[in-house]
DNA sequence: GTATTTTCTTACCGCAGAGTAAATTAGCTG
DNA sequence: CAGCTAATTTACTCTGCGGTAAGAAAATAC
């Protein structure tokens, strides 16, 4: 008897009018009170619960028991939704990583130079580290605990977002708009700034994601130099 | 009973950092071939292929049977010379942040503007965290995992490195050599970026671990720009 | 209603890893 | 050499976790 006696603030087992179903309710928990309901909303409501445990103590430290305690089941109903834990952490990884390249493509519909690319990149790679917990997951959790085969498909995901950096950066030292650097330091450099948001972010704080994100961009491209003519605006 | 209770501190905390001989060797095994000898050399010989496996592994796969394989002694004796792992980590990051701290001293020592010292920080904290295991371990190592009496202590430490860049930020701002920009925010982006190098860094590399400090000085101060009249030599 | 399928629980297995007890060996001292 | 102490091993405990087997309970179908 690993979990102890239920009985954990048992809400009433009515089920309120109101519909308690989408992926991002505040308490994904609820998903699992009624019984017979979408497959995929309690898919969802496990994953967002493991990235916010992920997130919190690490893939290692945080065990299914816990995981399926803060859903108000037992543990192995999370195996009648996922095959293993591993499984739970390379979806995890794939939602963050579709949410971080969609972000991206809305940003970079616009043409400019290379330079205005690699700091739209920023700007939006940073705003959905910031907004968007499974981004964050992305971001902070080491891979190397995946199995050989999983950590193969989530690397080559993760290598198309830095591919597009690199490609940006490329550009703008070819359109004479960035100046000639180690292109795979500065794409590490970048990397490293928005990746390190996650282990110093927490939701609530003062600045909003835009905010963290701007800033983030500004700091990135344009460096900490006050320059001459410079007609940027900041915080 | 266990763990929370009290850290003897083993060893003085001024002496961290000192290398007694052979600590450095290429085989810290070879210190355990030989029964009676320096304790301390020992102790280092542990620390030095704990942090290598922290690294390579994170410090929860690292366990304390497959340390002690790599050294050619059993679990343990380990716990002759520490008590408990958590120790272990604790030593590993008092290690790092005297590195990274005398690392910063020698080259601060010159004076200059604002701008000059975050320059002259953001290189040889890079530089530290590329040549030195320790380093990296503080850069990289999570300290979720330590009890709440040794998280407080280490976090200590780290904060004294972070207040500096800040301090150096807010002095270039103040002397106008810095553009203003949100302290907080960029101190949290030189980091990132610094501290990220331990993901992909790998003894042996292309680069020396002077390049990569110069370059990330330059690129974290100075921008992606392209600037009119830059006589900076970039790779 | 009864049968069937979906969803979830109780009870368990096996294993790995942190840490310990007690015996044992090697070095040191006289 | 004997005897003491420092250093290390063998053998073990205990806990927690990933995962499974088998069946109960609810929803659905007929």
């Amino acid at each position: 008897m690993e979990t102890e006696s239920h009985s954990p603030k048992s809400h009433s087992p009515r089920k309120m009018g109101t519909f308690n179903g989408f992926a991002n309710a505040p308490e994904p928990w609820k998903a699992f009170q009624v019984r017979q309901r979408n497959v995929n909303e309690k898919k969802d409501a496990v994953l967002q619960t493991a990235a916010h445990l992920f997130l919190e103590q690490g893939y290692r430290r945080t065990s299914m028991g816990e995981l399926a305690k803060r859903l108000n089941i037992t543990k192995p109903a999370l195996y009648y939704y996922f095959k293993n834990k591993e499984q739970i952490l390379v979806d995890c990884y794939g939602h963050g990583i579709s949410a971080i390249e969609s972000g991206l493509d809305s940003a970079l519909v616009s043409h400019g130079t290379g330079f205005d690319k690699v700091k739209a990149y920023i700007e939006a790679y940073a705003t959905t580290v910031v907004s968007h917990e499974f981004g964050r997951c992305v971001a902070m959790l080491d891979d190397s605990s995946l199995s050989p085969a999983a950590r193969k498909e989530v690397r080559s995901l993760k290598r198309r977002i830095d591919a597009a950096i690199r490609h940006y950066l490329e550009e703008g030292i070819a359109d004479g708009s960035v100046a000639p650097c180690n292109v795979k330091l500065a794409s590490f450099a970048i990397a490293g700034a928005i990746n390190w948001i996650g282990t110093w972010y927490h939701p609530g704080g003062e600045l909003s994601a835009a905010e963290i994100g701007q800033e983030f961009a500004c700091l990135l491209t344009e460096g900490l130099h006050r320059l001459h003519t410079n007609a940027r605006s900041r915080v």
